[in-house]
DNA sequence: TTGTAGGCGTTATCAT
DNA sequence: ATGATAACGCCTACAA
């Protein structure tokens, strides 16, 4: 059993016989302090076990250097690929990171930003829950200038950044992409959130159907909260759909998966009677069969690109401030589950 | 433009006319203070937007009600399980939560069992890094009396405890099960690390290759990093191997997907030439065909077990402290990927 | 190059 | 029921 007393800059001191303001200047490595004195001040830090106390030194500095993320789930492919991104950019900057997930509920994310805001993040990156429609919950931090930034799933607010892909023209493409393959009657699945993400993948999808004079058919745009069992559901219902639909676009990987899943249950051939497109290139979609036609989604650039627009922020980067919204590039990547025809 | 200037209790104190003192005691709903100066502190609070800081507080109470995490990764299935688990209790035990990853890197576990430190967390939970053998990065904690847990991936030292499922036996399993099918030449995929999750699947493997009075063949047993990308390479390896093996048991999931899939590209049968097994049960393990037999790995309830052992200890529940073990239960999942007899 | 002293916002101990 | 005040450990003008 060993003592819990702390050492501090006053024993360091003390032991050396100097003040405490050298002490704490050394260890800063102010060129002002000798190198001998320093030397001997590293030495003796080193051998007492002392370390730095970071709420003493954040209650004086008023700054944190730490940033907040919330994020709806860890648990995806995409997701843990973004903090990958933000965690490299964020490292090399010095800074701390707060990672907390809002479990897609808005009310958690309204207590995670309560936290953050308590732990005086410096900045937030924050990728909305399913249903957050009001944001005021993130007023506090705009109205003590403490710089947002939102990724993936955003809102639109002055003062705020949104990183994100173009969702409408993506969906566009692989609902062109469907048709291309000779599709007529293609499925949509989506979220029952008025979140962008969701809402502008559904706009690209009917855009497409209307430029290629095809219907838009209310009841094949279905809803569901896009997990893999929801997909599997799905599949259920597609199967007793006349005339039978040719293609399925499900607004993510996992649902469209799970729905894959319970069709070639049923005996239904994919790509041959019925075509499969999801979005964001997650690992699975390169494991069922056949493969998966989706979207590439540059989780890691996101990440990057939200982290450093942050710090530049942070740091007083000309410009940043009024940058409204980022768009990263995104890509079609067509695979055996949609590809019906030789070109 | 706000004023970016906090409030404190000094500006509600002026305010009321009345002591700091008092307003903090109302602002921690002290009942000695009167109901109508509490009303009036709490209603002016908010009205200026007061809060708390957290440093002024943690510094004076020398406690953060902080817990940390340190996993390898983020992003597998089963370590989000794991972090669900543990935030469930945690926020309910009133703690906050500072999560970094190692990346599998021993210096980066290095740097990011320092920022706990420095973070001042009260307890910390960490599974290993692939590689971290030596964890006397950790001693700082021990030597503070600060609680240690270790789960999935851990390492044997007094004082702190581990949380882990019985991979000897489970490994122990699964190949029984494969041997139980008719296989006799089982390859054992694991990784090139000390870790004691991998050493112990092996351990699994090879007894029960022994006890079924199977030779145990250094050609069968091949280490990589256990990736898909990894798996899918093993595959070659494998297509080439005389006597042609007849099943895999790979240390995870994901690694042995990859191998399937090269597997099956190559046009062999599964189960029929050769049977898989994995170990985790994650998602994709229902998505590959076939599915794929494995082990399933109670994540979430390994997160809630780490976490309420951490905190029992922080509360200093009675025999907490001298528990060197805690094993969860984990059972063999058989799916068609080794069902190769009707029993 | 080093030292002195005040303050960052809280909480807890004593008084009153 | 309320008030005054001393820490908690660090940083930084200002002084020497």
């Amino acid at each position: 059993m060993t003592s819990n007393k702390e050492v501090t800059i006053y024993d360091l001191a003390r032991r050396l016989n100097i003040s405490i303001a050298t002490v704490s200047r050394a260890l800063k490595n102010d060129p002002v302090v000798s190198k001998k004195t320093k030397k001997e001040i590293f030495e003796l830090a080193e051998e007492m076990g002392y370390r730095s106390n970071l709420f003493a030194r954040n209650l004086r500095n008023q700054r944190t250097d730490t940033i907040g993320v919330i994020v709806p789930r860890l648990n995806s492919y995409f997701m843990s690929t973004v903090i990958a991104g933000i965690e490299s950019v964020v490292n090399h900057a010095g800074f701390n990171l707060i990672i907390s997930q809002s479990s897609e509920s808005t009310s958690k994310e309204m207590a995670n930003a309560r936290t953050m805001f308590n732990n005086r993040v410096d900045g937030l990156l924050v990728s909305l829950a399913y249903d957050t429609d009001d944001i005021s919950h993130f007023d506090i931090f705009l109205r003590r200038n403490i710089p947002l930034v939102f990724f993936d799933r955003v809102t639109d607010h002055k003062n705020c950044t949104n990183i994100l892909i173009d969702n409408r023209k993506a969906a566009y493409e692989i609902t062109n992409h469907l048709i291309s393959q000779g599709c007529k009657r293609i499925v949509h699945i989506t979220a029952a959130s008025r979140s962008n993400v969701y809402v502008d993948r559904l706009a690209g999808y009917k855009h497409a159907l209307q430029d290629a004079r095809m219907p838009v058919r209310k009841e094949y745009i279905i809803d569901n909260d896009l997990s893999q069992e929801a997909g599997f559901a799905v599949s259920e219902k597609i199967r007793q759909m006349r005339p039978f639909p040719d293609a399925v676009f499900a607004a993510n990987d996992s649902c469209a998966v799970g729905c894959m899943l319970g069709i070639e249950q049923a005996g239904i051939d994919i790509p041959g009677d019925i075509a499969f497109a999801g979005f964001n290139n997650d690992p699975v979609s390169k494991v069922v069969t056949p493969n998966l036609t989706t979207i590439n989604y540059p989780g890691y650039e996101m990440g990057e690109t939200a982290a450093r627009h942050l710090i530049n922020r942070l740091n007083g980067a000309a410009g940043v401030h009024s940058t409204n919204t980022i768009l990263l590039r995104s890509e079609l990547i067509a695979r055996a589950s949609s590809l019906r025809k030789v070109k």
